[in-house]
Formats: C-alpha cells, structure tokens, sequence
DNA sequence: CATTGATTATTGCTTGGCATATTGAGCGGG
DNA sequence: CCCGCTCAATATGCCAAGCAATAATCAATG
C-alpha cells in the first residue's frame, strides 16, 4: 500500500518548499522573494528550471511575480479567482445541471438569507436597497444585461452577511455560473420582473429582521428560478456559457 | 471602469489557448498534444516560454505531462485533488474556524443523509455497513488513528449518492479539512465511541429508507461533532494540520 | 517463455545572453 | 514649490543550443 511514487523533480521540490514555508508562515503576504538570480544560486538549479516553479505558484495564486526595479515574487493572499477558476476545471467535465446548482443554491442561501435578517449591517442593508432601486430603473429602461449582474450581486451581499468564508466562496462561485448561465438562456422581461419582486420581498423580511420570512422568501425564490431557467431550455450545455471564466 | 490591464505575455497567451481548447471541447482528455519540440515550432516561441506555460497547466491539472517514448502532455479531467488543494490555499489567509466548517456541514449533510435513504445503492449501502463494522473492531483495538479515516469516509459514501458534484467536492474537502483537524486535536476513546453510535443511528435510518430520520440523526452528529471538537481546543489554528494536505 | 539489454522518442535540466518593462531619481521649466 | 520629462538601474521575459535522464518498444538470449 504505497503511495503513488509522486515524480520528484527537482521543479516540484522547489514548488513544494515555497507553498510550504507559505502555509507555514514563515512566508507572508507582502512578502518579496529574492530576485531570479539569488535563487538560482540558494537552489542551485537553471534559470528554467525556477521559473517553471515560479509560474507555477503563480498560477495557483500564491505568488504575484512583477518586473521592474521593484519586481520579483511578491507573495501575496490568494484571490478568490483563482479558486473560482479551478472549480470551474474540475466541473467542466462533470455535466453539471441547473438542477444540480439549484438543490445547492437551496441549501444555502435561506440559510444565509436569515443570517443577514439577524447580522446584516446598516451599510449592506442600504447596498441591498439601491441594488433594487438600480433594477428597477434597468426594468423601465429594459436594460436586460446589467439587470443579470444586478441580480447577481443582491445574492453576493446577502452571502457576505454570513462572514463565513467558505460559504461565501461556494456562494459567490454559484453565482458565477448562474450569471453566465444566464447570459446564454437571455430570460425575458417577465421573468426580471418576477426576480426583482422576490428580491423586494426579501429585502424587506431582512429590514424588518423576520429570519424565517426572509429564508422562506428566499428558497422560494430560488426555486423559481429553477423552475423557470429549466423550462427556458432543459438540456443546454451549462459550459458552453462558462468559457470566459477563467480567461 | 477598466479590468485591471492583465500582463499579456506570451506564456499567458499560449495558457489561455490550451486551456480555452480543452474547455471549448476541441481537446478532450486521452488526447495528447505535439511534443515540445513540434509545439515550439507551432507556437512559434522558445522551449523555456512552452515549458512555462505547461507546467502551469499542469498544475491546474488540465493536463499531465509524461517523460519518455509515450510520453507528452496528456489532455486528463481534471482531479479533485488539485480543486481541493486550490480551496485550501484561498482559505488558508481566511482564518477558517470549527465553526464555520460546521455551519456548512450543518446546511449540507442532513439532506445528503435524506437524499441516501431515499436513494442509496445496494452497494453503497453495504458499503456503509462495513464501514460501521470496521470501526467497531477499531474501537475494540483502540486504533484511534484508523478510527478517524474510518469516519470520514462513512461520510464521503453518503455524499456520493446525491450524484451532485458540486456538492460531493464540497463535502468531500470539507470532511479533508475535519479529518485533518482531528489528527491535531486527537479526540478521546469516548468521542470515537459516541460517533459510531451515531453512524449506527444514521445508517438504520439510511436502511429504513427514512429520510427525515436520517436528515435528524445527521444533524444531530454533526452539531455534536462540532460541540466537542470545540470543547477540545476552541483557538487552536485550524491550518497547522492542514499543511499537509498538499504536498 | 521470461528476462535482459539495446534503441529511440521525449521530457528534464543546464548554460549563456539579449530584449523589454517598471520604478525611482535627477533635472528643468512653470 | 510643484509638475512632468528623461534616463539609468533593476528585474523579469524571451530566445538558442545541447546534454542528461527516463520510459516504452523490440530483439536477443537463457
């Protein structure tokens, strides 16, 4: 029962030993590594063979390599993007289904919906009402476009009241992909308009700091949309929306 | 209103067009690419630039690059393994508490544990039924070690028979991330022994093709779980235990 | 038939060097 | 005094050519 032999090259040696020091801390943000050359040296491997590790990194987010005088390998916190990029490779291949976003979506977001009609801070309640106010002129104008990302954000804020950080990953992904699910399926000015009178429903059981009104307005909601999102077209490929993404 | 200009250099561009192939469908996973020597002449860049770009890709985990005759970037689907160990790094600066794990687990796992007793395999079942009777036998021994893989994985099974995938990642490396808490707190003989109880209690429910049972039980467990491991160490830094999850 | 050894395709790694971008200091003019 | 321009210093980005290590294939041999 042995491990699967990891390649050890030399490339990976060095990637591990900088993630390390990182997630030990002996590494922080802000943080600057010594430049190429000194590298080279304190590892005694090629040129090549570092910057291959240093891409790498940089590419996981750990670190933010910069030219010029004051340059090299900043480390830095690693973006959400980053992490949003790589669930959206893993599921690329997994056929997700609206139906499978939407039984998450339910989970979820009645829970964090009564979070934020308990916790919700004066600032996110008033972003919460321009939101809408914004929509509603979107609505009048029929600006279809910035209404999907309108409606995106409200559920962004609502997730942000939870303070916790990986519900507000999960969340904040789920949105991503239900936005440029949206900008494939193009759902009609009937449907913004239903949206926008949910999301004035649970907007006002947050003002009013009523948790289960404001977590039932929302799983309702969110099936709604589900149902009317699955009817628009049932077998369309998720991904084809997803593309820009990550690039 | 301007993106953050990104630095377009050529190893990001050559990134971007494999990466935008594979998810537009025109590489699928099985098929290999050109070797270096061919892509360089194609891209029409230098062997470091190429080597650059792969190794990223590679450690995204879209493709597997293999030494010898047969050797090449392989096109693969994408493992979990490297989504999860992204998710780790981003947590890692969100000082991620017991707390925050198990509001998730809360949300989630009672309605996988319904979702299994409505429609769990035979296989999947027995499988669960073995899981519980290996941890007997580990109990007995007082193997504490096993014990606590031995849990996780009861877990894992019941998250599989949603059939969900976004939801089995989550689950799968959020019990990751408990299982490497564990290892730091060493929960006692008594803990061990009162979770079993429980995946006893889980699995008659599962059985009995009880839903809203299994959905109590779990909730219960899992709320429970969190009790005492916060009992055990309320302010211990969740992420010592996790270095390891990557490397 | 199994095992060993040669062959060959392919990546891993090294050395060396030029090109380019970014910052900060110095300088001149308003 | 302050603003903008130029320029040099610093660091990465990119290129070229070649040797070393590795893994699959096939042939030879016990």
């Amino acid at each position: 029962m042995f491990k699967t032999a990891r390649t050890s090259t030399i490339t990976e040696k060095i990637i591990s030993q900088i993630r390390t020091a990182i997630l030990a801390g002996k590494l922080k943000p802000g943080d600057i590594l010594p430049p190429e050359k000194k590298l080279v040296e304190q590892f005694g491997v090629s040129k090549q063979t570092l910057r291959e590790s240093l891409r790498a990194l940089e590419h996981m987010g750990l670190i933010d390599v910069r030219k010029g005088i004051g340059g090299g390998a900043h480390i830095v916190e690693v973006d959400m993007q980053f992490t949003k990029q790589s669930l959206a490779n893993f599921l690329y291949f997994k056929d997700l289904t609206i139906e499978n976003l939407s039984e998450l979506r339910k989970l979820i977001e009645p829970h964090a919906a009564a979070q934020a009609a308990q916790h919700i801070s004066p600032e996110d309640l008033q972003t919460l009402a321009h939101l809408n106010d914004v929509a509603r002129e979107n609505l009048n104008k029929q600006f279809l476009q910035e209404m999907s990302h309108n409606e995106i954000n409200f559920h962004r804020v609502i997730a942000q009241t939870t303070e916790n950080p990986i519900l507000i990953l999960i969340l904040d992904f789920v949105e991503d992909l239900l936005e440029d699910f949206k900008k494939v399926l193009k759902p009609d000015l009937a449907f913004s308009k239903s949206v926008l009178e949910a999301h004035d429903m649970i907007y006002t059981a947050i003002y009013d700091g009523d948790p289960d009104k404001a977590s039932m307005e929302m799983y309702r909601h969110v099936s709604d949309v589900e149902t009317h999102l699955a009817l628009l077209k049932e077998d369309i490929d998720l991904w084809q929306a997803c593309l820009k993404t990550g690039s």
